[in-house]
Parts: C-alpha cells; sequence; structure tokens
DNA sequence: TTGTAAGCGTTATCAA
DNA sequence: TTGATAACGCTTACAA
C-alpha cells in the first residue's frame, strides 16, 4: 500500500464526473440544489474514496472556521472548568473544536485572546468572567474587539454582567446574595464579616451590594458589616480568614463571595483554632461540586455552572442568529448546609 | 473612516515594493535570507500598514497550524483541569491555540478527537488519561491514528502508560502506591480496603499492582485486601464507600486508587456514621489541590498536576523534535495528612 | 538574493 | 441546474 495522498474534492469530482463546483455543493450544503441523480453519484463517489473535507481550507474559502473559542480566567478553578464542561459538551454536539483561552485575569490578555480568535475565524465565542469595574478603558478596548469579531461573522455570549456586544448570560449575583443575607439574618446573625474581592472585580461587588440589600432588609445595621478584601481566589480567601481568626469578635458569620473563597477562609479559620459553625458560621457563593463533600458542608448560593456553559455555548451557535442581542439572568438558589448554624448564644 | 479591508500580505509587498515572496520570506521566517535593507523596508511596511498574517492561510499553505490539542477524559475533574492549566500556560507561552477535548472515558471519541486534530493539522497532541488494557482494539486504533497525525507532521506526548506513539510522560502511579502502602503499613494497618476503578483502567490497576507489592513488602497478608470496583470518579467512590460502611470490619484503612474516589468515599463514610481517621483511615492518590484544605485534610500520593501539563506541553512542542521518543517517569511522594491515623487499638 | 508562479483545498461568482 | 474560473492569503519551488 502506497502512502496515500489525502483524497480531495477534486478526486471526488473527477470519480462522479461531475465539476468541482457540483461536488462541493452536494457535499457540504449550499444555498444551491444539484439534480437528485447527481447528488447522489457525488456521496458515493466520496464515500468510496473516503473523501474527508479540509476544515482549513473550508475556512478559507468561508472565511469563518469551525472552531468555538472558550475564555476564562483560569481552567483550574472549578468554577471556570465546571461551565467548561458545559460547553464542550455542545460544541461536541456541534461538531464544534472548542479553544481554551486563559486570561490569568488579565484583561490585556484577555482582548489578546478574542484578537486571536477573530483571526482563527472562530464562529462563536463564549467569554466567562467578571467585569473590571475599575478598569473601563480596558473594558472599552475588549468591547471594541468583540465588536470586530461579530465584524467578522462571530458570534458572542459572555457569562458576565451585561455591557459587551453580544447575548449575556447572568448569573444573578444581586438577587442570590440578597436571599443569602435573608436567610442568615432569620438564622439570628446581626454581625456578619464578608470576604471580597478586590475592589473593581464586578461578580464581587454585585454580590457584595445584593448582601448589603438583603441584611439592610432584615434590618441588620449596615455599618456592623466588616468588609474584609482579597484575592478572588483561594488565596485571597485564605488570607483574609487568617486576618479574620485573629480579630474574630463581634463576628458570627462569614460570607465568603466565592466558593473557593470560603474554601481558603475556612482553612486559615480552622488552623487558628475558629471552628465553623461552633465558633462561626460560613457561608459561599457558586456552590462548585467539590464543596459539597466537605466537613462541614459549605452553605452557598448555587448557580448551575454546567448548564450555564452549555447553554452561553448553544447561545452562541445557535442559528439563525437572534435579532436582538438577548440578555438572560440564570437564578441563583441558597443551599444552607452544615457551615452555617444560628449564633452561639452569649 | 471605510470598512477597512484587512491588510493582506500583498498590500505589504506593494507598498514595500518587493514581491509577494520577498515579504513572506522578510515577515514570517524562512530558510531564505533577505537582503538587511529590503528586509527592514518590509517590516517597516507592515507596522505602518498594521499587517497580521493570517493563521488560516498560513495553516493551508504549510500543511501545520499553530493549534495544540489537549485530549482529557472530564476537564470539570480537578485531575484534568489543573493538568489543562499547565498545557495552557506553556501554549500560551509560545503563542500556540489550545484546543480541548473530552472523551468521557469513550475510546471511540477519543479516537475521533485524534482524527479531528489531525484534519485541523494540529502540530501537536497531548493526551491525558488511563490506558484501556481491555479493549486493545481500540487502543491498536487509537496507535494508528496517532501514527497518522504523527504522518502529517504533528507531535504527539501522552500522559499515560508506555505503548502509544510519541512521547510519554509516565506518572509513577506503581512507585507511589508501593511507598503509600509501606507507609500505611507503618502506622500498623493490616486490614486494608482499596476502591479501584474498573478492572481494565490501567492507572487503576498500576496503582492497584504497586499497592499489594507495598503490602507484601511490608508482611500483610496479601489475601486480607479487599477491592471494591466502581467508576472512576466522584460517585465510583461514594458508591463503593456505601457498601464499605455496611460491611466496614476489619478494615482500619481505606486506599481510593484517585483523590476524587476518596472524596466521594469519605461522603459515604461520613454520611453512615463511620468517622475518619477515627473508625477509619482514608487515603487517596494525586493530591488535587482542593483536598488539601478539607476536614481531615486527604492523605494521599502527590504528582505535580500542573507541571505535567506543562511539561507534557513543552515535550510536545519543543523544537527540534527528538530523534527518538521520550519516555519519562515522574515521580510521586506520599503526603501523609489527617485523614490516616494507626488503627484504634482493639 | 529576488521574483514569478504554482500550489494548498474549498467556496463562490457568473456565464452558459 | 451546472461548470469554468477566480478568489481566499500565504508559502515555496524554480527560474532569473
Amino acid at each position: 500500500m502506497t502512502t496515500s495522498r489525502p483524497v480531495t474534492l477534486a478526486d471526488v469530482a473527477r470519480q462522479a464526473g461531475v465539476s468541482l463546483a457540483t461536488a462541493s455543493r452536494a457535499l457540504n450544503g449550499s444555498a444551491r440544489v444539484v439534480r437528485p441523480d447527481l447528488a447522489e453519484r457525488v456521496c458515493a463517489a466520496a464515500a468510496e474514496l473516503g473523501y474527508v473535507p479540509d476544515p482549513v481550507a473550508q475556512s478559507l474559502a468561508r472565511k469563518s472556521s469551525n472552531l468555538v473559542g472558550l475564555i476564562v480566567h483560569d481552567i483550574a478553578d472549578p468554577f471556570f472548568s465546571s461551565i467548561a464542561a458545559g460547553a464542550m459538551r455542545v460544541a461536541d454536539e456541534m461538531d464544534m473544536v472548542l479553544t481554551l483561552g486563559a486570561t490569568g485575569r488579565d484583561p490585556r490578555r484577555e482582548i489578546a485572546l478574542v484578537t486571536t480568535m477573530k483571526l482563527q475565524r472562530a464562529r462563536a465565542l463564549v467569554l466567562v468572567g467578571s467585569r473590571l469595574t475599575d478598569d473601563p478603558e480596558a473594558e472599552q478596548r475588549l468591547a471594541t474587539e468583540l465588536e470586530a469579531f461579530a465584524a467578522n461573522g462571530g458570534r458572542v455570549c459572555s457569562v458576565r454582567q451585561p455591557g459587551l456586544p453580544g447575548d449575556v448570560l447572568q448569573p444573578d449575583n444581586r438577587g442570590g446574595a440578597r436571599e443569602l443575607a435573608a436567610a442568615l439574618a432569620g438564622l439570628g446573625h446581626r454581625h456578619v464579616a464578608v470576604i471580597a474581592g478586590p475592589e473593581g472585580v464586578a461578580t464581587s461587588e454585585d454580590r457584595l451590594a445584593g448582601f448589603r440589600e438583603g441584611l439592610a432588609a432584615a434590618g441588620v445595621d449596615p455599618g456592623s458589616i466588616r468588609v474584609h478584601r482579597g484575592r478572588f481566589d483561594r488565596d485571597g480567601g485564605y488570607a483574609a480568614g487568617a486576618e479574620l481568626a485573629a480579630d474574630l469578635s463581634p463576628t458570627t458569620c462569614v460570607f465568603a463571595l466565592s466558593d473557593v473563597m470560603a474554601m481558603g477562609a475556612v482553612a486559615a479559620l480552622r488552623e487558628r483554632g475558629v471552628s465553623v459553625p461552633d465558633d462561626v458560621s460560613v457561608a459561599g457563593f457558586d456552590d462548585i461540586p467539590t464543596l459539597r463533600d466537605t466537613v462541614p458542608a459549605l452553605s452557598t448560593v448555587r448557580i448551575p455552572l454546567e448548564s450555564i456553559g452549555e447553554r452561553a455555548a448553544r447561545m452562541a451557535l445557535e442559528n439563525p442568529a437572534p435579532e436582538e442581542p438577548r440578555h438572560v439572568v440564570i437564578p441563583a438558589e441558597v443551599v444552607l448546609r452544615a457551615s452555617t448554624a444560628p449564633p452561639r448564644a452569649g
């Protein structure tokens, strides 16, 4: 057996005795219709020769590839990897190739990744991750780059605060935090500390704002809320937890603005002899899968991560494109588990 | 401002007053050398016009793209997402675009993904995940498809048991398990249960074999080892943990063949009133990041996941390709934490 | 060293 | 409806 050159469309056309154009139309859909018997001959030839279209050549000719870009901050973070799993499933299902980009939370990197996907002629882009309210310039440049992407025929769905071109899938950060506040106040907590991300991270700010609203509605003095800020990841939570442990009173409850921060915070508290929930209650946000099995199981606000990834990919890939960009709010649900309890009497 | 057509190499060549060939050689490296002053003119023109090469056209002409494929079983699993994070970093660094494929542990899907990446003319492929010893036919077809990939100029690095074409990065599953066995025996355990993946999953089999060796070397009766099998994920661990809890005695120690299985097992045990490590010790394998912060912190065998991902990507992307395929064994290190303790007296 | 021109494998335009 | 033929944007023999 000779080293066989890959079968091209020209081979198929020759074998079927039709032109290149007809072969192309018959095999890879087109508006044009070909006579059934010809189409049949072409398909038979293609099958016989084992023809497989070359995606690169198609991309060049069509000015559009079968790539879908997924851009996240950090794929090792369960929040993002869960969403990625959902998006993957849809990409597979639609015979698209998923590309993955990690920004490391750097807005410039994020923009560069969009540019890359534009050059690759990606058909769609799913952008996951918080807006930065304190860097409007970067946000503007991102929007511009996304416009350029869309101008090339690409579709965009961002899992994020509204404001970018394209569809938006927005977890109800504010509402979820509000309800969590109500639940915690209902348990009797009046002195809570919040472990937040850096100022300017919109997701963190939204959750904080919602939490404040919820506490206020429950009649808790807003002045009693202590806010500790740190990086929006496990280590940021750990650092804040350490600070808190050093000076806990009168705090009876800690709300970490993400589950991974909560995980770090609980570790820090525990290492310093503060018991959860006996000494202090802790709640998080996101409901990442791994924290359901821990002790104590983490109270949190559940957002359906995999299904968000799935839905975002589906919106970005859906045909035909909607007339207007869509804005969907994903409800969040409070899940009280063992890490929260009524404050200790006295 | 008019809707500007993207700048092509032809534009640059015209502007610089040289041929297309010279422009190409000056901008995108080539063996050929161009006279310095011409090169200078071309670069200036490119900069002035804001020329960016079209990766799709380059891929078609070069028969090789700037895509690196990463194939894993499940991106939501921290084992794989940690490796992915490492691979991402290297891809970024080398200006490659990373594509992600998830097999769902289906060998056919795995083969299909390799085919896809071959058609995309990916430059390299990083394949992560256990070999299936009980499906030699699938393994053979995978090998064939990888050969085809390599024949197209693609490079392969698999994080896996040896046997596939290309470089191999193999965590020392057997040795790590052996040492863990020694450590557990050293604590005094004589009746251990193993929670294993399905028969035929090589990683699981290797760890089991190493563990048996280690126990035997420590003088523990091999017949005393109970093996519970289940899916090689959290739910499989949970199911096995539930079985174990129902009939624990005389087991004093459980070794789950992966951390995620251990996590499920601990949850099941706990729900049934079995305390870890008071009633039974539990150890896992992998050292996924999230389980360092749990209570009790999980004893495990550490393999450096991110760095494995990094190294695999680097091997696959390294220039020039090595003469011979490389086989690197990554040492594994026993980490004893709070989930293991000496067996309770009596 | 530079330029001409022939690919790379498809799609799309336009005339028949 | 079908078929030449010109893109698509770049690389690379081969010739000058």
